[in-house]
DNA sequence: ATCAATGTGTACCAAAAAAGTATACAATGA
DNA sequence: TCATTGTATACTTTTTTGGTACACATTGAT
C-alpha cells in the first residue's frame, strides 16, 4: 500500500451505509463523511463498479450496500480503491526489480517483504464491516484472532 | 509506509557493506547496486547522518557499516530513509484525521490499522542484516519466529 | 408529459511525494 | 600539491494522490 485517503473515505462510506442500512444519497453521505459531494460521487462510482454498493437514479435515489456487511472486509474495500495491497513497490504484479530484472520474490529481501505483506492482507481480510459497525465489538475483539 | 525505492536501495547498500565487510567507495557501491553514483551518494549521505554507516574522505576513502550487522534491522534502515513507518496516512504522528479532527487512534478503523501497523514494524525489527546476508539462513528461518 | 432530483462518464487540474540530477566545495592521503 | 573521494545544497522530473468541472442520462413525483 500505503492505504490512501480515498480508501479511508471509502471505508467510512461503507461503514455509514452498513450502520444506517438504508438508501442514502450522495449528499447525505458526503456530509456525514466530511468530504465534498463531488468527491463522494467519485468514490461511490468506484464502489458501484466494484460491486460493493448498488445505486438508484432519479428522485429518492442513492446508494446502499450490495452485500451483507458481514461479507465485506477492509481488504475488499482497500483493494477496490487502491488496487493490489503492496508494502513495497517491488511486490506489485507489474513491477520489475531494478536489481534482478525479475519481479516479486526474486530478491531475498523482497521475499521477506512478501511474507509480511501477505500477513497484512490476511489481517485486513479478517475485519468485516459488520464487526466495525457493531457497538458491542471492541478493537480487541477484532484483533485478538489476527 | 509504503517502503520506497530509496529505502530499498539503502537496504541493498547495507547488505553489500555487510557482505564485503570492508570500506567501499560510492562508485563500487553504485555499480553493485545498479544505481547511479550520484543517487548512491545521496542515499549514503542519509545513512551517514543516521549513524548507520561511517565515511572516509580522500584517496582510498569510502563507506563501511557503523555497527555490527547483527545490530542493524530492516526497520532501522527503512525508518532512516522513509521516516516513520505507517500503513495509512492517518497513523502518522503529525496527521490530523479529517473526520474526528484528532490524530491517530481516534477513529475505530484507525485503531485497527494501528494494531496491524505495529505488527509490521515488529516484524521488520526482527530482520537483521546479519541474517539477510548469511547464506545459511533461509527466508523461512527469518520469518518463522515472526 | 415534464421537470426537478439524482447518479454517470469522461476529462481535467493541482499539490505532494518520490526519484533522480547538478554543481560547487571540502578534506585527505599518496 | 593535486587527484581522489566525500559533503552540502538545491534543483528537476515523474508519478501518485486528492480533488474539481461539466455535460449528460435516468427516473419518480406531479
Amino acid at each position: 500500500m500505503r492505504i490512501t485517503q480515498e480508501a479511508d473515505y471509502a471505508i467510512r462510506i461503507a461503514c455509514l451505509l452498513a450502520e444506517r442500512d438504508q438508501t442514502l444519497d450522495a449528499n447525505t453521505i458526503a456530509e456525514a463523511c466530511c468530504i465534498t459531494q463531488r468527491f463522494a460521487l467519485k468514490i461511490l462510482r468506484k464502489m458501484v463498479l466494484g460491486d460493493l454498493v448498488c445505486s438508484f437514479k432519479g428522485a429518492n435515489g442513492g446508494y446502499r450496500l450490495e452485500r451483507d456487511a458481514k461479507d465485506i472486509t477492509l481488504k475488499d474495500i482497500i483493494e477496490l480503491i487502491d488496487g493490489e495491497i503492496t508494502i513495497s513497490r517491488c511486490l506489485s504484479e507489474d513491477h520489475v526489480c531494478s536489481k534482478t530484472g525479475e519481479n516479486k520474490g526474486a530478491c531475498f529481501v523482497h521475499r521477506v517483504f512478501n511474507v509480511i505483506n501477505r500477513d497484512v492482507v490476511k489481517k485486513l481480510e479478517k475485519v468485516t464491516l459488520a464487526a466495525l459497525v457493531d457497538p458491542d465489538v471492541s478493537v480487541e475483539d477484532i484483533t485478538k484472532n489476527f
